[in-house]
DNA sequence: CTGTTAGCGCTTTCAG
DNA sequence: CTGAAAGCGCTAACAG
């Protein structure tokens, strides 16, 4: 807004028409009870005079702004970007805008951001909290303001009254390890996130769980959890990680695509044959696992489909009566095993 | 908004207070003209009720929404996150946010989000146009009424009145094929996107020169045009393209980084050896060619700081007075070949 | 079918 | 320093 020129409004058509602002707005809305004939007339003069409808004014008025807000701990994930392609087409259909915001995996962040959202431009949330996010507070709050919120990826079950999105990691990552174990495998390593989020947490359960069902032993030295939060360095964590192994793992079960990668690319390095000599899984199938040499097996997670839910269940709520209090819904999705050249 | 609970708003300090809204207004922005004590006093009242401004009132009555808006062609492109990435913190920083919008790669998208961008939401637009996109009365346009806007990209200098930011496509393609030639390659084939691109249009122009400046022979075999919107049929394109090849090529100049990548991976399966028997260089540098093996030597884009220059175009304009017409402006940034192991 | 009127919540003259 | 009042552009009773 703000355009230099003047815009036309709907003044301007009701003055050159002779009728009255409701009249041309209700045309405008196809409301049915005016006369057709008016409405032709309205609609004539709206295009002839360049009329364009004010967002902010409408929504001032009607009370909602028809927007989105999604809240991601960073933009530079393709897992966040897909989800959020997932949210937009949704919403789309159901004509939403989304606005997108990265917290930049910061707590502090992620409250500015949400006050922002907060001050009235969004009709409702979809966000993935950070990692450092340990309070939840400030989330309950705006649910209990009547904000409909939907969570993702990094849950915090103790949001009461928002919607959940999630898979199983666990039991994702204790098939992946089963997999690997019923090839034969039996030094498995395991390359996890920060400890901090509940996927990363999950995905180490599955992988203990599956190496103690199968009486494989666990080898400490064999687990790693990366703490960067940069491209850059997880890069060296990782190769810092294999240079010194003392046990040789005949396979590395990844907690995402890209630590899957960095794993190939730093044994390869070391002259290892993938898969013979190691195997190696990932976990989210992104794209870029299937242009590496060799194509990495992974376990694939429906990103773009948890963004579709998350906007179903958002757009829900946003429909709900307001005079009821909204159940709290919890949906899975389902993951698979995507069998590549890596394994 | 149409958040369930009622919200509190300046009426409510107000009269809690016996003063007027617009003290209240006016303590809240700070202004001088109030005084301290009474300023405090509705500070600790705001608070203690826990008012939260309506952003969309604010908006409508100063006339601006401190949003930017921004239309990329796809989500799904690193690259045009990077842009977003860069937008986004200088927009920050700026007390600006911003509303992303894809226009899929259509002409038609494009022109539908830009007629919600008018609506008012947004202050001013960066955009990198579709390659559908041929005719521009539609950006024109829009300038035209005033509304701020920046091109990157896919510029099309047509569109006077809006700013450009752009690297020197060309240049920069020439001194990678250059590169290639002085490492003694002669058998260059050349990987391009979609050709109604003016980025893809004049790195082939760069591509040519080069060999024709150090009289290479320029075999049209060599040359392909990738017309795939979609990760998965690029893949299938340039496995295609090496798969009928009759001459072998000693080195490829590719685009982008992902058709570098899917080249070396072709020729990696075929049993080459990269960088001896062909080198490949990539374009962007989007953090990709790190992971593989070997490593892509590529230009490298400060896709980052374009996106942070076209916020800060932008932002000059909206800052611009409204009386005096807006002064084109096209910035150029720089380019480097960053070296790694593919050649 | 159409017009009148009262907001939506905030900013901003203009008076005092 | 503070208040009254107009207005941003549109919607939605209510009345006719």
């Amino acid at each position: 807004m703000g355009f230099k020129k003047r815009r036309v409004k709907l003044e301007d058509i009701a003055r050159k028409l002779n009728i009255s602002i409701a009249t041309v707005s209700r045309a405008l809305d196809e409301n049915p009870r005016v006369k057709q004939s008016t409405r032709e007339k309205v609609f004539h003069m709206a295009k002839l005079m360049g009329y364009m409808p004010n967002q902010i004014a409408k929504s001032l008025s009607s009370g909602k702004t028809n927007i989105i807000g999604v809240l991601i701990p960073r933009y530079d994930e393709p897992f966040f970007i897909e989800v959020c392609r997932g949210i937009d087409q949704y919403a789309r259909k159901h004509n939403y805008k989304i606005l997108i915001s990265s917290s930049r995996n910061s707590y502090e962040f992620e409250k500015e951001n949400l006050i922002s959202f907060e001050k009235g431009l969004v009709d409702g949330i979809i966000l993935s909290p950070t990692h450092e996010t340990e309070n939840v507070a400030h989330l309950n709050n705006l649910v209990n303001k009547g904000i409909p919120m939907v969570l993702f990826d990094n849950i915090r079950e103790e949001v009461s009254g928002a919607d959940h999105v999630m898979i199983d990691d666990e039991k994702a990552s204790f098939s992946a390890v089963e997999f690997l174990i019923k090839k034969g495998k039996k030094k498995i390593a395991f390359i996890g996130g920060i400890k901090q989020k509940k996927v990363f947490q999950d995905r180490y359960k599955g992988f203990i769980s599956a190496l103690t069902k199968y009486k494989i032993p666990v080898y400490d030295e064999l687990v790693l959890h990366c703490n960067s939060l940069d491209r850059e360095f997880e890069d060296k964590e990782i190769l810092d990680f294999f240079k010194h192994l003392s046990i040789t793992p005949d396979a590395v079960f990844a907690c995402t695509d890209n630590y899957g990668l960095l794993a190939m690319k730093t044994l390869l390095k070391t002259g290892k044959k993938i898969p013979e000599e190691v195997a190696v899984i990932g976990f989210g199938d992104l794209g870029l696992g299937e242009v590496f040499v060799p194509t990495l097996t992974c376990i694939s997670q429906p990103s773009f489909e948890m963004g579709q839910k998350a906007a179903e269940l958002l757009i829900n709520q946003l429909n709900e009566s307001d005079e009821v209090d909204h159940q709290k819904r919890i949906i899975h999705l389902k993951t698979k095993l995507t069998e590549r050249e890596s394994t």
